[in-house]
Order: C-alpha cells, then structure tokens, then sequence
DNA sequence: CTTGGCACTCTGCCCCGACGAGTGCCACTG
DNA sequence: CAGTGGCACTCGTCGGGGCAGAGTGCCAAG
C-alpha cells in the first residue's frame, strides 16, 4: 500500500511542515527534496497518503499538512535519531554540574530542558515510592505528635507530622526510632512494609498495641500518600508557537496547572530507556488534545527514579526533541546515582 | 485645573473602558453616566484630561482610553472600596477552611485568588526570617553532619543538611539540641543571633571551639539565606485578556517564571494594612511594564508573615481586585496566626 | 461656562478583481 | 503500468475603492 517512496514523501512534508509552518505542495516539495520524480507524481503519492488519513489540506487548493497519525508515522517508523550538537552536550553538563541539593538539581534540569528544545518542560522529582531509604529520624514532638524526616538515596528529604492515637513516653519513641531505622535503611518504600512486618512480633510485648497503631500509621503516610512533586518551565515558549494554538493556548495553560494532570503525564512512564511520545489526540487529557507530549523515564534501568519530558505543539521536531528529552533524563539519572 | 467634574469623567472613562475594552467616547459617557451635562461639554473636560496626560485617544476619531497615569489617580483619589459580594465571602471562606498543612493553605490560596480576580495569582510563603521558632530539631546524621529541621509557628517546615568544619560526638549534639532549643524557642529568626549569642560563654570549655564554629554555620544557614518560597497560579487567566497584550503575552509569562522577580514584586511589602498597586510602566521589571500589579502583606498588623497579590492588565478592575486581594490576605493572616 | 451644530477625520467593513499556489484529472509515453 | 506534462479549476490572499459610523474640534449662540 504504502511503498518506500511514498514513505519518503511523507516524512519529506512532516520536515518541511516543522520547519516552515506552512502547508507543502507538491513542486516545492519534489524541488527542495531530489526525490528524482515529478511533482505530479508527488501529487499521486500524495493522493494515496491522503485516502490513507496520514495528511490533510486545509482547503482545495493549498498545500498539505501531517495528520496525528501522519505524525505517528513519522515517529514510529521514519524519524531518525538526531545526535546532539556539541553546544547541547556542553549546555547540559554546565548547567548541571554546579547543583547543590535535590531541589537545585529539578529546577536546573526543567530549566535546561524548556531552553533545549524550547518547549514547555516538566520534571518530576524522584517518586518517593521508588526510592530507599537513607535515614528515617522520628522526633517526639509531643506526647502523641510526631515528626517523621525521611531522607531518601536520591536526595529527597520529606517531612510529615504524624497525630497518633495514644499516647507515647520518649523511650517508647527512641525504641521506634532504632526499630525502624534498622529495618528500613536502604530500604525502597515500597518494600517497606515488608521490611518492617515482623516488628509487632519481635518487640517488648508491653508496647505492642501502640506500636502496630504507630506503624500503621507511618506506613500510611510515607507509603500510601506519597507527596508527588512536579516541576514546571518554559511555559512562555508556548507564545512563540501561537500560531499552532489558534485559540486553544488556554485550555493548554490550565491543563498545565493542574498538578494531577502533570503527574498523569509523567506518571505511567517507568522505563528510562524507551522515549514515549503523545500525539495530539492521542493524549488522554483534554485540554492536551492539540498538543503533543515527550517523556522519557530518568534513573536506574530496572526502576526509574520518575518521569520527565516536554509539551510542545503537535508540529514539533519529534526527532530532536526526543533526542534531547534521553540526553537529559541520562545525564539526571548518573547525576543522582552517584550522589 | 481639575475640578470636580473633571474627575467624575476620568472616573466615568476609566470605569466603562475597564467594563468595555472599548476607547469611550463624550456621547455614550455623558449618556450612560447621568452627568447632567451634554457631551460637548464632556468634549471640553476630555481635552482638559487629555491635555494633563490622563487620558489618550489610539487615534483622531476614537474613544479615549486612560493613560497609566489616568488609572494612577483613579486608584489614589477615585475608586471607592467595592465590599465583597457574599458569594465571594463564602468562596474565601469555604476554600481555605479544609486546609490541613501550611502547602495545602499556600496553595489553596493562591488558586482561590486566581480565581477570585480572574488574574494571575501569587503568594509568597510566610517568611523565614520574620517567623518564630516552634520547635528546631538537630539530628547527628554522621560525625560531621548535621540534619537541621525547623518548625516555624506559621507551620512552615524547612530543613537543611550541614556540613561541618569538626566532628561531633552524640552527646556534642544532645548539648547543641538543648542549648539552641531552649534559646530559641518562641524567637523570630531575625532575633536569632542575638538569642544565643550567651551561648559559648555559658557552654563547657572543652565544646566551645565547636559549638561556635557550628553556631555560625547555624545561623547562617537560617537567618542569611532564608529560602524564599513562592506559589504562582491562574496564568491561564492572562489568555482572557489577551487583547490587551498584543504582543507582548511572551515576556509577560517569562518575568512570571522567575522567582527573582516574583520575589521584587512582593518583596517590598511589610504591610497588611494598606494594598500596593503599581501601574504599567511604574513596575520596575522590564517584562510587567504592560500590566498592574496589586500587592498586600499578610499576617500580624506589626510584621507581616509575607505578602500576596495579583498581576494583570493595566485595564484591571483595580476597586475589586484590591478589595479581594486584601480580603484573602485578611483571611490568610488570621488563619496562619490561629494555627 | 454650557450647548447645539457642523465640518472633518479616521477606522472598520465589505465588495471586488487580480493573482498565484496548488490540486485533480487526463491523455501520453517508455 | 508507473511516471509525466499539460490544463482547467478552485480557493485563499492581497490591495484598492467606497461607504457608514463614531468621535472629535471648533465656533457661535445662549
């Protein structure tokens, strides 16, 4: 059905579309090309992509531009990697090599990301759940209040105050604090409930009743209510696509707010090798519907730390951006392993 | 020069250009406001107006549209304060009761503003340097580390890993916590230094080289670089408006991701008291020269925890949106003191 | 000082025609 | 049979001319 030249004349108008911004017709595109055929072959071919939903023109008589699945097309089967520039490399390491903390290092890597592929960027700081444990300090703050500071293995520090059920001495607290240090450092969350299911069992059976409350409780806490965290930038790039969001730049700005939406992006992603991308209508999310979305997960192979990518128009340098959204998300992942 | 009528048609002007976005001219003013005089006379008090610098019309045969100095005296001399509709009490009230910890009231806040004035919304955390201290925890991460975690009476949370110039025993640290503790609790940080600086003169010689190099660092790390906090909501809200930034939306939303600039714009406001408004070219950041902004402090009369406020066009309902900005401060404050 | 009248100046809008880009189809060719 | 050149046709864009309406500025009269 679809030949290799036919192929060849799709991917050639998704280039040109992307660079120009205008519909292509079939002479510009069979002189800027070399396809070593006529246009009125192009426009054959043309024809055929058309029936076949992957172009469309926007009236009779002008040129034409990528559908969804046109672009999906391009992606999956014709797009090739697009190696970084020199400059890029050099962009990526300087901006992330001075980084202090966790925090420093998000706000650095959203920031590298919008001015890279000059889209909207967001990050997503390490998932909790996903991580392990580095130091768990439990302090006393009142007799049945606690403060829970949790340090994690990617840097992350989360604090939570913790209403108990009963009452608890300071030496009932110290005991928690060498029980539950013990048993969950270097401990991922998710396994910690785990980790720590024998404790009811092997503790002074005096302390027992409050000691299952307490750790319900923690476990609750830190396990089942993980704070996600998101960070966001570059949404002014958005401006400099206006002509790709005719009157729906709103509807994209306040999907963007939305902290829910954000993670549901980020969130099904937990696989750093393989970029995903979300075209237009492909994208769950209504007010998304006319973008289109890159992520990529960052960390470990087996289990990413959390997600990370750009939102950009649906007529975007898929190849570049992709490249950049992995050159990213790789630097990231070393930089918090080896912290 | 101005006499009373002069005014009311500057007031007349700016109010139904604020309603219309239309340039407004002598017929339709002298008509709609009852003016008791003709719109020839209207004419001869725009020309006035016009002559002063408070208005301008785009072109010959248009409307006129007030100049920035037009709505700079609006503000000072002519807008009478527009009490709250009760839906908007309600609305305050209903969306900042649930709130559980000091995010969830920061962020409920600025969405309730955003949503309130249909503006863009930000609102600064309660500061560091001017809150007191509930509770400073010191935890022994490793002989050279340290974990600090404060708890300040606006609930705020923040926590800083230090590294030291010596090692610490256990017991070193025990010393530091009751030390620190017992000084500091109660006391804002900005009186910090002054609170424990009894300190080394009253320690045991054989800590006190110690104590003072991690006293200094101590401080320094909470009172001389106080992180500031900022939460930004509604800028989907600047696309309502998006005729009265022609071309200049872009720069509009850059100076909104710097935290640098959010903190100027908010960082000069001590009090709750009185609402700041600065107009167009008034603002000093390069990129809010075409929009107004509307400020507050919020918190105790004598030192505000912080400040909130709004930025949007220069054609702005400055009477409500600085009846709602100071509202929400009002309930913000009250709610932070209680907790 | 206010007012009604009047001439004048613009802008916005609509219609029109010319232009050009691009298509679809068809007959022709190697 | 795929590829090609030619040709009629469609449609959007651009510029000009004309028209209506809004609004002003000025002036002379009350």
């Amino acid at each position: 059905m679809l030949d290799d030249r036919k192929l060849e004349v799709l991917r050639a108008i998704v280039e040109d579309f992307v660079s120009t911004h205008e519909p292509v017709g079939s002479k510009a595109l069979a002189e800027r090309h070399r396809l070593g055929v006529s246009p009125a072959t192009v426009r054959n071919d043309m024809a055929a992509l058309e029936e076949e939903g992957y172009i469309t023109h926007p009236h009779t008589s002008a040129g034409r531009v990528p559908t969804d699945k046109g672009y999906r097309l391009f992606v999956d089967r014709l797009s090739t990697v697009k190696p970084l520039s020199a400059a890029e490399r050099r962009a990526i390491q300087s901006f992330l090599e001075g980084a202090a903390d966790l925090d420093d290092v998000v706000r650095r890597t959203v920031r590298l990301l919008a001015q890279l592929t000059r889209q909207v960027a967001v990050v997503q700081y390490p998932s909790l759940s996903r991580s392990a444990v580095r130091h768990l300090e439990i302090v006393h703050l009142a007799p049945s209040r606690l403060l829970l500071v949790l340090i994690t293995d990617t840097g992350r520090v989360e604090q939570r105050v913790l209403e108990l059920p009963a009452e608890l001495s300071d030496d009932d607290v110290a005991e928690l604090r060498t029980a539950f240090g013990s048993r969950l450092h270097g401990v991922r969350l998710v396994d910690a409930p785990a980790a720590v299911s024998d404790l009811p069992a092997s503790a002074p059976p005096g302390i027992r009743p409050v000691l299952t409350s307490v750790m319900s409780v923690v476990l609750e806490t830190l396990v089942e209510q993980p704070e996600e965290r998101i960070a966001l930038a570059g949404t002014a790039n958005l401006t400099r696509h206006a002509l790709d969001f005719p009157h729906t730049l709103r509807p994209v700005l306040e999907a963007l707010e939305e902290q829910v939406v954000l993670l549901k992006l980020l969130g099904e992603v937990h696989d750093p090798t393989t970029v995903h991308v979300k075209i237009g209508e492909e994208n769950s999310v209504e007010g998304l519907r006319s973008t289109s979305v890159v992520t990529v997960g960052y960390g470990p192979e087996a289990s990413a730390y959390g997600g990370l990518g750009v939102v950009g128009p649906t007529r975007m340098d898929y190849a570049g951006n992709m490249a950049q959204v992995r050159a990213v998300a790789r630097y990231v992942g070393e930089l918090l392993a080896g912290a």
